[in-house]
DNA sequence: AGATCCATGTAAGACGTTACATGATTTG
DNA sequence: CAAATCATGTAACGTCTTACATGGATCT
C-alpha cells in the first residue's frame, strides 16, 4: 500500500475533494516531500474507488467554474481505509540524490559539496517553515501534530549537522585553498568527519 | 538521475563486482534502506553500461562457483558517473508508511498506534546499529563517514522523539483505558523497546 | 537427499510520470 | 487580450518488481 489510491482515500478521509483539490493538498500539504502524485494517476484512481463504491462522485456545475467532479468516502471507503492501515506496511524508503551525492564527496571539487550541502539546507530549511506553518494549534489533530513534530526534531538536528560540517570545510579551505571546478583528479577534500 | 544505472556505477566505483554482489551490497550496505534494487534491474543495467563503454565485463569460471561476470569501470564510466552526480538531481522523497499511518492516530485503536511506534523504534534503531557496524575507524572514507554521520544524528533524534511519545502513550492509556478494536490476535512481543 | 546459497538472465505486469488534448474562468 | 489557474481526462512511455526458468555448489 502506499499508493496514489490510500493517498486520495487519505485526503478524503478529511474532506470531500476534487481530484484537482488532492493534487494540491499533496503538493502543500503535511506530507508534501514525502509523497506526491501526478494528474495522471490520480483521476485514473478516482474514478476506479467509485467503481468499488469506496467514494462517492457528485458533479459541481455552474457555480463560478465549470464542471468539478467531486468525491467523499462511504463507511465501506473509511472502513477499508482503516483496515489497509492496519495490515502490513511497506519498508520506509528514504531516497536522497544529497546523501548519495555525498557518499562520493571525496571525489568531487569541494566547492561543489559545499554548494550541494547549502542547498540542501535551503530545501530542509525551506520543509521546516512549511512544518512550522502547516499546523496551527488545532489541539485536536493529534496525528498531524506528532508527525510534524517528529519531522521538524529531526530536521533540526540535520540542519545542525549540515551547518558544523559546512563550516569545517572553510575552515578547511582556508587552510589548504584548493582550486574550484572540474575534478582536478587527485584532490580530495578530507577534513569532513568532524 | 538515482537509478539502477547510477547505483551500479556507486558501487563499481569502490570495487570491481558481479550483479549479485551488487545487489547484496545495496542490502547489507551504507545505503541499504535508501535505496534498493532487484536482479531484474541490475542485470539489464549492467548489460547496457557495457554496451555503453562505461563499464567493462569480465567473466569469472571455474574457481570454486561456476560462470561469474565482474564488471569494472572504465575511466569514462568514473568521469561520467561523476559528471551525472555534478548535474541537476531530483527531489528527495522520504516515503514513510509508519508517518502516513500516523497521521491517522486519531482514528486508530491506540494499541495499534503503540504497536506501531514500538515497530518503528526496532527499525531505526537496527538501521543506527547497522551505521554503526557499517563504517569502521577508516579515516580516508570522509564521505561514507559524513553520510553515516548524518543518518546517525537525525535516526537518534527521531528515536528521541518516539520514545518519548510512546511513553506518553502508555501514561494516557491507564488514565483512560481504552479497549483493543478490531481483532484482540494474542500477545505481541515487547522487548524490544530497549 | 534436501535446503540454501550462489549466479544469471527473461517476461509479464504493476505503477507512475510526461505529454497531449480540451476548455472555461479569472487576473494583470 | 494574454497568461495563469481551474479542471478533467487519455495515451505513450519508462522504470522497477515479481515471477519464472535454469543450473552448479555448499551445508546439514
Amino acid at each position: 500500500m502506499l499508493d496514489v489510491r490510500m493517498l486520495c482515500l487519505a485526503t478524503l478521509m478529511g474532506h470531500e475533494a476534487s481530484g484537482y483539490d488532492i493534487k494540491k493538498e499533496l503538493e502543500r500539504g503535511v506530507s508534501s516531500g514525502m509523497i506526491d502524485a501526478s494528474f495522471g494517476s490520480i483521476y485514473p484512481a478516482l474514478a476506479r474507488l467509485a467503481d468499488e463504491g469506496l467514494i462517492t462522485a457528485r458533479a459541481e456545475s455552474g457555480r463560478g467554474r465549470g464542471d468539478k467532479k467531486i468525491y467523499a468516502m462511504t463507511p465501506e471507503g473509511r472502513a477499508y481505509f482503516l483496515r489497509t492501515l492496519a495490515g502490513p506496511m511497506p519498508d520506509e524508503k528514504y531516497r536522497s540524490p544529497f546523501l548519495f551525492a555525498m557518499l562520493f564527496a571525496a571525489d568531487l571539487p569541494r566547492d561543489q559539496v559545499v554548494r550541494m550541502i547549502d542547498a540542501q539546507i535551503a530545501v530542509w530549511e525551506a520543509r521546516l517553515a512549511l512544518a512550522d506553518q502547516t499546523l496551527p494549534r488545532d489541539e485536536a489533530a493529534t496525528g498531524p501534530r506528532f508527525v510534524n513534530g517528529i519531522a521538524q526534531t529531526m530536521l533540526r538536528a540535520g540542519l545542525d549537522f549540515l551547518r558544523r560540517h559546512r563550516a569545517g570545510l572553510e575552515a578547511a579551505a582556508e587552510a589548504s585553498p584548493q582550486p574550484a571546478s572540474p575534478a582536478p583528479q587527485g584532490a580530495r577534500a578530507r577534513e569532513m568527519t568532524s
